[in-house]
RNA sequence: CGGGGCGUAGCGCAGUCCGGUUAGCGCACCUGCUUUGGGAGCAGGGGGCCGCAGGUUCGAAUCCUGCCGCCCCGACCA
């Protein structure tokens, strides 16, 4: 049988974009740059949603939607904002479409011209303020705080599914708050939502840390991100928070009276995280037989294969299991299918990262075993029928933790120190990974290095402790080290 | 937007240089039989405007011109 799946080591990006279609996660679309995102990477999405969703909604906010489209005029209001996105919107022109007079089809209809273009959301920031300029009045409407899950485009150059696609899936948040120390809380609180759901759900460790100047969201006073580390090297962010400042409340003139009847302008923030994630958990845990998935987002954490093939008994097994599973929470499915032979299931399941998987075979259930088999390490071991459910339930666990602790030794082990530019070019263009260095805090150094290497700095890190140095690159003074990388 | 590659069945490809009967192969699909504990075997079968539009020719997947699309590698971005 001819291998599937491109080797890691082969052909990196072959084997992501092996996987993806592979497993069954997204296809190409007939529109550039577009995927379409199959059931089962549809259900990933479901899983990070619910989750996420839960996890706004218990730090009090609230879910709303904002149009699709966005006045031209808006994007313009807020000038760093419009510099950070013009570059990549869509725009729509016209209304209508006519039967083409010169032959078949269909053209622009040139007489339903808009009078104002609508740009296609890039991200909600412009909208979304210019209607909480009639929400809020007082003090008593803050902090306003509002989630929207959403489709936004960015009209991409280079695209890869889930990655980076013209139209991408996320949520963002738009919150409104009386203060500059609230609304840097709420940044900041954010930040640790997204940390706590990378690690705990996705089984993906992440640095957190603010971005520098350059890498800053546009229209934003400060950035708080996660970077996460793939299997190739390259960091991903995977995450933003943004405090917004005052700026977009100037932009679009939202102003509050305080108790002592005086007028303020609102502080903000805004934050996202998009479907991009489901590409990091795709390059964090997966290996050359194809997905893993971390059992707390996995679509089907147990699949149970009657072998060979389905039979009254195998299936009154089979069932009793799966029912006492779903009584527990799992999301379990039985192979029903009587055509495939078990290999090529075991194969099947193996590809699309089903975390555990269940054989119960006609010889095993004579000595009452079956075998359990996880994905994680692919080590299969017998079992006693006999309350296996419980066995089960702690192995989904078991492999969560596992798959967290895996990618923490692989960070730990691509995370290096240098103290000189010349290992600096060594570290970044060899094994690559994150790179702590010192840096002299000017955005010339950061381009230089970028140029010379490129090399980002992903972030300033938030928990590292301050410590002296000189610049890798200027060998001026320096408080702390940042990370670099080669960035997704 | 630069540099390279490719468009032939659902997918992956051969055939194109050097034009010549009904355009092939593997996987997948359908039917039947035998199989069934790590990607089954045999037999039979269906499926193509050879990317599109012009041109050359008795004859074009093959040669010429133009267009379109996709992929890879760079510059820009979550």
């Amino acid at each position: 049988m001819a291998k599937e799946i491109t080797s890691r080591s082969e052909n990196y990006s072959q084997w992501y974009l092996d996987i993806v279609r592979k497993a069954g996660l997204a296809d190409n679309s007939a529109v550039r740059g577009c995927m379409v995102i199959k059931p089962t990477g549809f259900a990933i999405w479901e899983n990070m949603k619910a989750q996420l969703d839960q996890m706004f909604k218990d730090t009090g906010h609230v879910n709303a939607y904002f149009p699709l489209f966005i006045p031209k005029s808006f994007l313009s209001k807020e000038a760093d904002h419009v510099e950070g996105f013009a570059k990549e919107c869509a725009v729509v022109t016209h209304h209508r479409l006519m039967n083409n007079p010169e032959g078949s089809g269909v053209v622009v209809d040139p007489s339903a011209k808009l009078e104002e273009e609508l740009i296609v959301r890039p991200t909600s920031e412009t909208i979304i303020w210019n209607t909480y300029k009639d929400w809020i009045q007082s003090y008593r409407d803050l902090p306003l705080l509002i989630n929207q899950w959403a489709n936004v485009v960015r009209w991409e150059m280079r695209t890869r599914p889930f990655l980076r696609t013209a139209e991408f899936l996320w949520q963002e948040g738009h919150t409104a708050h009386a203060s500059k120390e609230e609304a840097i809380q709420e940044a900041e609180l954010i930040h640790e939502v997204y940390a706590r759901f990378a690690e705990d759900y996705m089984a993906m460790p992440v640095i957190k840390g603010r971005k520098t100047e350059s890498e800053r969201f546009a229209g934003a006073d400060d950035t708080f991100t996660i970077e996460a580390l793939m299997q190739d090297g390259r960091a991903l962010q995977a995450g933003t928070s943004h405090f917004l400042g005052q700026n977009f409340a100037k932009a679009f003139d939202v102003k509050y009276m305080t108790p002592e009847n005086k007028e303020n302008y609102v502080w903000a923030t805004s934050w996202g995280v998009s479907t991009r994630l489901v590409g990091g958990l795709i390059m964090t845990h997966s290996d050359d037989e194809g997905l893993v998935l971390p059992p707390k987002l996995a679509p089907i954490q147990v699949v149970i294969i009657p072998i060979p093939k389905p039979d009254e008994v195998l299936m009154q097994h089979a069932e009793r299991i799966a029912d006492n599973l779903k009584t527990r929470g799992i999301r379990v499915k039985i192979d029903r299918d009587d055509q495939k032979r078990p290999g090529f299931k075991f194969a099947q399941y193996e590809m699309e990262g089903v975390p555990i998987r269940v054989g119960i075979g006609k010889r095993d259930l004579e000595k009452n075993l079956i075998e359990v088999a996880r994905r994680d390490t692919k080590e299969k071991q017998s079992i006693s029928i006999n309350g296996c459910e419980s066995f089960l339930v702690d192995l989904l666990d078991e492999i969560q933790n596992n798959l967290l602790a895996k990618a923490k030794a692989f960070r730990e082990e691509h995370t290096s120190s240098v103290d000189n530019f010349e290992d600096f070019k060594s570290v970044i263009s060899g094994k690559g990974g994150f790179v702590k260095a010192h840096w002299d805090g000017t955005a010339e150094t950061e381009n230089k290095i970028k140029e010379l290497t490129k090399a980002t700095i992903r972030c300033i890190p938030i928990e590292d402790d301050e410590e002296t140095g000189v610049c890798v690159y200027s060998g001026a003074p320096s408080k702390r080290r940042v990370i670099f990388a080669k960035a997704y």
